[in-house]
DNA sequence: CTCTCCCT
């Protein structure tokens, strides 16, 4: 094993020095490297025999498969060896690593596995995070992860951060850590920016461009796009009109044959144009591109916590994915690229792109932290925290699954989560080894996990996915989606010690074990209807009206969209009504429905909101009347009640002192707050409410003012009165703003002779705004400063009054002269 | 008209 770092000719060897100086004195550091500076291979070999490491060995974290097994190729390249001796790696489905290995190369998810096996992974001595700018889920996850290990049991595990672009000083800030900056090989790309597009027209437009572009530049195109259907297209019309240029479609759909031939130079020395997703930007590599076009958008997925769906939106790209992009024109020599935005749309982008972490289904992370033994995410350290909708639906899930239980994990948690994925389907395995079940739901999770082997035509048949996948462990039809998913079936059937099950198929069966997954799912065909079904968490959702499924009265949905409140059911198994009878429940249900006239009370028995049967119900408890009107007005809103002039003059008052006096902890009345807890002030006035009309005679300013203790009350009075008496003895309402606006005294000019200086409320304070109205109320004037008023504008405005007034009386010094109402 | 990418 000899190894002359200094020899390398790569930009990262001049850092090597300050990363080892670095490590001596810190636990974690940062290395700033753009693509092409080799910080992947020379990093972790420079440091495999540092004396901190005591050692142990170096994890290091790559978020794609192919990268992590050629990275480890070439270290061990570089030190003469074979892989699997001093440098290995380990990946889903292939690992290569022996007892000699220091270093090893691993994916995302098995670190957090490792983590999971030994919070302290004691053999371990330092932990390299590759591409974190990606933020991808896992490496989120694993970084707290560590963290939380190093501060807590392993002081001396060094973790190295390594990035091309990322939002350094936040990062370096968060974790106290020193920042080394590499250089990378990098080409200088010309940016052209060609105006606004349109989302609708991107094929169409992209196309033209392209065009212009063939005509002007040399080299190899690479056109970014953001899915297969404008891949498609754009490619269509291309074809059409471009002649001795060879077009490429490259997305991860597209079989393995065709992506190679997108990514090598073409057979004929043609010139090419490659039209690809985001794949082109990090994960494949394209050689010789000269050119890029960018349209400027990108396809995402993600999650909805209130449906605990995800689905896939496009976006307008970010100004880091939008520079990486170009660079893929520079690899080899000086490039250009051409934005299909304009220089003002760049300034206004979003700079970084959203972490997955704040977009992404959580179910898998709230259950590893439970594991830990840690029920609320916050108590760790996060680059970008969890946001807290998306824990709490994921919590709600895994007590649902039993998983959890009061926020701590349960035997059957620790059982799901050593399974690898998604906490649902490991559900579901489990309950089918129970059930006795368990060989069909290796295929089931398989088939549910992996990208949909049939096509859109086939139908929403489950059963279908599954024929096919037994078909072609028979070797009678091949397809390389049906073997990625017999892989990954493979390896539940190993950890669940079950064998290949080839027989045919019993669709109530699927039905079932999909229930274990996707119990909020069960679905029931709507009376009378076109294919559409409620399910048991209230959504409708429908099925095409041609496919097998659309008749059936039971649906077991796995898979389904949400769109303007009608989903669309994608994927699912017809159910037996007999296998739900454990799931029926009997409820009562007090209603509360102001356009019907009231209270509707029903025993009924139902499966989540659907309804089985239905009897009315005669009498029912305060307390769930109680709570079907405060239902109604959380969602329904304020028009329900009495929600006057003067309760909005109160509660502006209120908030006018809760902006100016923050010391004196006034609370938030303002009417959504208050919609929102009306439990707490309202519930006590309802228990005689019986119909619509006596939900309005409530009183809501009473109501509230008694919300405020008595001495509140006084004080209110005395900072922000309702009323301000005039020179007159007229007491005349004050106007507030919810927002903290100077109030407006609206008056007439001929009621305030007399008065020196402007009005003023809050001791003092604030003083009015003052709307000067004439005799017959219309305004003459606006004005904050009394005293000025009457040194000048006062004169001007007596004229126009006098001559439109004459009856009355306009007096030369109205500081001394008698205020009137007449 | 759902179909970006990736991972245990």
């Amino acid at each position: 094993m000899k190894l002359d770092i200094a020899k390398i000719d790569l930009p990262v060897v001049e850092i090597v020095e300050e990363v080892r100086g670095a490590l001596g004195e810190e636990n974690t550091i940062i290395v700033n490297a753009p693509a092409g500076a080799g910080k992947s291979t020379v990093l972790p070999l420079a440091l495999m025999k540092e004396e901190w490491l005591e050692g142990r060995k170096i994890i290091m974290l790559e978020p794609r498969r192919l990268a992590a097994k050629t990275i480890a190729m070439r270290m061990a390249d570089l030190l003469g060896e074979k892989v699997g001796e001093s440098v290995g790696y380990r990946i889903r489905f292939d690992n290569c690593v022996s007892e000699k290995t220091k270093i090893e190369v691993v994916t995302e998810g098995i670190l957090t596995r490792m983590l999971q096996s030994d919070n302290a992974i004691e053999n371990v001595g330092m932990v390299i995070f590759d591409e974190f700018h990606e933020r991808s889920l896992f490496a989120d996850v694993a970084l707290a992860l560590s963290r939380e290990s190093q501060q807590v049991l392993r002081p001396d595990l060094r973790i190295m951060i390594m990035s091309a672009t990322l939002n350094l000083p936040q990062l370096s800030s968060l974790l106290k850590a020193k920042v080394v900056q590499s250089q990378g090989r990098q080409f200088p790309v010309e940016i052209k920016y060609e105006g606004e597009s349109d989302v609708r027209m991107l094929p169409e437009l992209t196309a033209r461009l392209v065009k212009k572009v063939m005509a002007k530049e040399e080299g190899d195109v690479l056109v970014f796009l953001p899915g297969e259907g404008e891949i498609r297209k754009c490619e269509a019309i291309l074809r059409k009109t471009l002649n001795e240029i060879a077009v490429h479609p490259l997305y991860g759909q597209l079989p393995p044959s065709r992506q190679f031939a997108a990514i090598m130079p073409d057979k004929n020395g043609k010139r090419k144009v490659v039209l690809a997703t985001s794949i082109a930007e990090t994960s494949l590599t394209i050689e010789g591109i000269k050119v890029v076009v960018d349209c400027g958008f990108s396809r995402t997925m993600r999650f909805d916590p209130s449906s605990a769906l995800s689905r896939l939106e496009t976006i307008e790209i970010t100004r880091d994915a939008a520079d990486q992009r170009a660079g893929r024109a520079g690899r080899l020599a000086p490039g250009v690229c051409y934005r299909m935005w304009t220089k003002a749309t760049q300034s206004r982008l979003k700079e970084h792109r959203t972490p997955e972490i704040q977009e992404a289904d959580l179910a898998s992370l709230v259950l590893d932290l439970a594991v830990w033994g840690i029920s609320k995410p916050d108590s760790l350290i996060w680059l970008t925290p969890p946001p807290s909708g998306s824990v709490a639906q994921a919590s709600d899930l895994l007590h649902q699954l039993e998983a959890l239980e009061d926020g701590k994990i349960t035997d059957l948690g620790k059982e799901i989560d050593k399974l690898p994925c998604h906490p649902r389907i490991a559900h579901m395995l489990l309950m089918a080894q129970e059930e006795g079940l368990a060989e069909l739901a290796t295929d089931i999770a398989a088939v549910m996990e992996e990208r949909d082997p049939l096509e859109r035509e086939s139908g929403i048949d489950v059963n279908l996915r599954i024929e096919a996948l037994r078909k072609s462990r028979k070797g009678l039809v091949s397809n390389k989606v049906l073997s990625r998913i017999e892989k990954v079936a493979n390896q539940y059937r190993k950890m669940l010690g079950v064998k290949v099950d080839n027989g045919p198929v019993d669709p109530f069966e699927t039905g079932l074990l999909l229930v274990y997954a996707y119990p909020e799912r069960i679905a029931h065909a709507k009376p009378g209807n076109n294919a559409q079904f409620r399910m048991a968490n209230g959504a409708v959702a429908a099925a095409g009206h041609k496919d097998d499924l659309a008749h059936e009265e039971w649906l077991a949905v796995a898979q389904v969209s949400m769109r303007e409140g009608l989903g669309k059911i994608f994927m699912a198994s017809p159910l037996n009504p007999r296998d739900l009878a454990p799931m029926v429940k009997e409820k009562e249900m007090v209603e509360w429905d102001t356009k019907k006239g009231g209270f509707k009370a029903e025993r009924n028995l139902c499966i989540g909101h659907i309804i089985l049967q239905s009897k009315p119900l005669h009498q029912c408890d305060e307390g769930q009347k109680v709570a079907a009107i405060l239902k109604a007005i959380e969602k329904e809103g304020g028009w329900l009640l009495d929600w006057n002039k003067e309760v909005t003059q109160w509660q502006n008052r209120v908030l006018s002192l809760r902006k100016w006096n923050p010391e004196e902890g006034w609370p938030d009345v303002s009417k959504a707050t208050l919609l929102g807890d009306a439990k707490e002030w309202l519930a006590p006035y309802l228990s005689q409410v019986k119909r619509p009309e006596d939900l309005k005679k409530i009183k809501l300013k009473e109501v509230l003012q008694h919300h405020l203790s008595y001495e509140k009350q006084q004080v209110l009075d005395e900072l922000a009165p309702d009323r301000i008496q005039v020179p007159t003895g007229s007491k005349i309402v004050i106007q507030y703003h919810a927002n903290g606006d100077v109030p407006v005294l609206s008056v007439r000019l001929q009621e305030i002779f007399g008065w020196q200086e402007t009005p003023a409320v809050n001791k003092g304070k604030v003083s009015l705004l003052m709307h000067l109205l004439s005799p017959g109320f219309k305004p003459v004037q606006i004005t904050g400063d009394l005293r000025s008023f009457w040194d000048n504008a006062y004169f001007e405005v007596k004229k126009e009054l006098k001559a439109r007034y004459p009856r009355h009386k306009w007096p030369d010094d109205p500081l001394v002269a008698e205020p009137n109402r007449k």
